[in-house]
DNA sequence: GACAAATAATGAATCAAACTCATCATGTTA
DNA sequence: TAACATGATGAGTTTGATTCATTATTTGTC
């Protein structure tokens, strides 16, 4: 009923000051405004501005509607803009956001040098999501989520970008620093410090301690991967981390770190995007840059902690 | 080129799943949808969605257009209920603004009354506004302002509501109470307190000062009647303010008032209204409830003030 | 893997609307 | 009052949105 068409109109009728002038600049005849703001006011039951004057002047309907306009218009032209850059391929958009909490390291060289190679395309991170960030890359406000476990939602592909091992991190005083690697039963009597998140959700908890039966005697919180290593350094507990997140604290005697039972226990990061999303030239890309670049981080990384 | 019955289809096609579905919802054929997204698609150069799936899923294009949809949807619906309920004539909204600075005393039993009688109508106020009252009503973001200088800007209407006399307020140890009227002569040696509004809006300086070319030996501002009140009583400066402003203060005995020239100096308050809404009935009501609050406060004003 | 059911695409025909053209009515200016 | 500018109007044309009938695809089921 009302269109968008409409609101152009009225936008350029109030620039313009009147229907000829009006028409001009949209490329009419005078003629179809005079219809066309006829039919709208009468579908509408309202006059939406007055003719007698010069120039015209609105009534509060119309003001009501130019409101309308000046808020929708722009709006509007934004996702043309947007969706032209989609249709391009060179110009776009990526908003990224990581599950996993300590993906710094890595991915911050990896924007660095996408953002050189693709200054066109607009690059946006985010982290500390509140909200779930898998689900809001379905709806199109995400196009790249970071994270290690896949959920299966329709839509979502899942790039994986490496693999990498989960370590034990223990102060260098601990006992366990004698073994050369831990089992499920070390840990029951440690108090265990996590990221603030579900269980289910942290390999350590489902591939390592639920398949042993085991419960470490405590689980504490932490936010950043700096707390963490403080707390296990003054021995008030162990934590378990990929290994390329420790490194830095391994390289200057912080703590020790162990692998998780006798093959070590191993996770996949993955790049979670939309499916129509992956033969955009830009963002293979940045999935090629993420692996080499996670790649040789994390070359450099098992040689030093598995050694 | 993109239009509202586009978005509106996308939307429905989210909710719906399919174009079967959605057709039915939006009381046209499967066909016409398939169609229109069609040729949208084609328009736009990108493809909106997957329809080999079920349910039917978006893609990065379709999701922006979606939350496009989301964004402004909402908005033209309420825009057009907004001029349902102009039309219509019963229901309606009167956002007020006040430029004069002291006018509550008669205005907000105006509108507790109005409110009462007027349910439907949405009644906002707001005083202290940053921005221009008046320009703000003829762009139709206000809808009556009471002002007691009326400006010429098309489209706007003012109606007279009172005309109140402005008196001086003086100390009651001042000189000036010997006198029953004043000279402008007589302030040249007085310290003037002020709302904080440019000269040429204040009826002293226009109207009596300028004219003799008299100037204060000082200018001081207040933004509050309270505050000039207790600078005036402890003999600070004199202020001119309307008489049913100062009453309170009369009667209390905190400060003494006195007419401006022999024949007093009168002012009128005008209700400023856009044209096109002076037929609105439950406008008329509200500025004829203004008129009789206000004259019945103003007739007890003047009687004891003058006294 | 074949068949039925459901869903989407397509082409031609139809219909409605939006637009143009020509003209008229009104108001403004010289 | 003539000349001009602006807006309204009615008839005719064009565009494009919709329907109908049909075909192609996909999905689910035995």
């Amino acid at each position: 009923m009302l269109e968008l068409r409409h609101l152009r109109t009225l936008l350029t009728l109030r620039e313009a000051g009147s229907l000829v002038e009006a028409s001009e600049r949209l490329h009419l005849t005078q003629s179809a405004l005079s219809h066309q703001l006829k039919d709208l006011e009468q579908r509408l039951g309202t006059s939406l501005f007055v003719r007698k004057t010069k120039p015209i002047r609105f009534t509060t309907a119309g003001l009501r509607l130019l409101r309308l306009g000046d808020n929708v218009l722009p709006q509007v032209r934004q996702a043309e803009r947007d969706l032209q850059r989609l249709s391009g391929g060179q110009a776009g958009r990526l908003h990224m956001a990581i599950e996993c909490h300590s993906c710094f390291q890595w991915l911050m060289p990896t924007i660095d040098q996408f953002r050189n190679a693709w200054p066109e395309v607009e690059v946006d991170f985010a982290s500390g999501f509140f909200f779930a960030p898998l689900p809001a890359l379905a709806r199109g406000e995400l196009d790249l989520v970071v994270t290690s476990d896949p959920q299966d939602i329709p839509g979502l592909s899942y790039v994986p970008l490496f693999t990498y091992e989960a370590m034990l991190a223990i102060g260098n005083q601990h006992r366990l620093t004698e073994r050369n690697h831990i089992e499920p039963q070390d840990l029951a009597g440690e108090t265990l410090i996590c990221y603030p998140v579900e269980r289910n959700r942290l390999d350590i908890f489902t591939q390592f301690l639920e398949p042993a039966g085991v419960e470490p005697a405590d689980v504490r919180n932490a936010e950043l991967t700096i707390m963490m290593m403080q707390l296990v350094a003054s021995g008030r507990g162990v934590c378990c981390l990929p290994s390329w997140a420790i490194t830095e604290y391994l390289q200057r005697g912080y703590v020790s770190a162990r692998p998780l039972g006798r093959d070590g226990l191993f996770g996949t990061l993955y790049a979670a995007v939309r499916e129509d999303m992956l033969d955009m030239s830009y963002l293979q890309d940045f999935l090629l840059t993420a692996k080499d670049i996670s790649f040789a981080t994390l070359e450099g990384v098992t040689a030093k902690t598995v050694g």
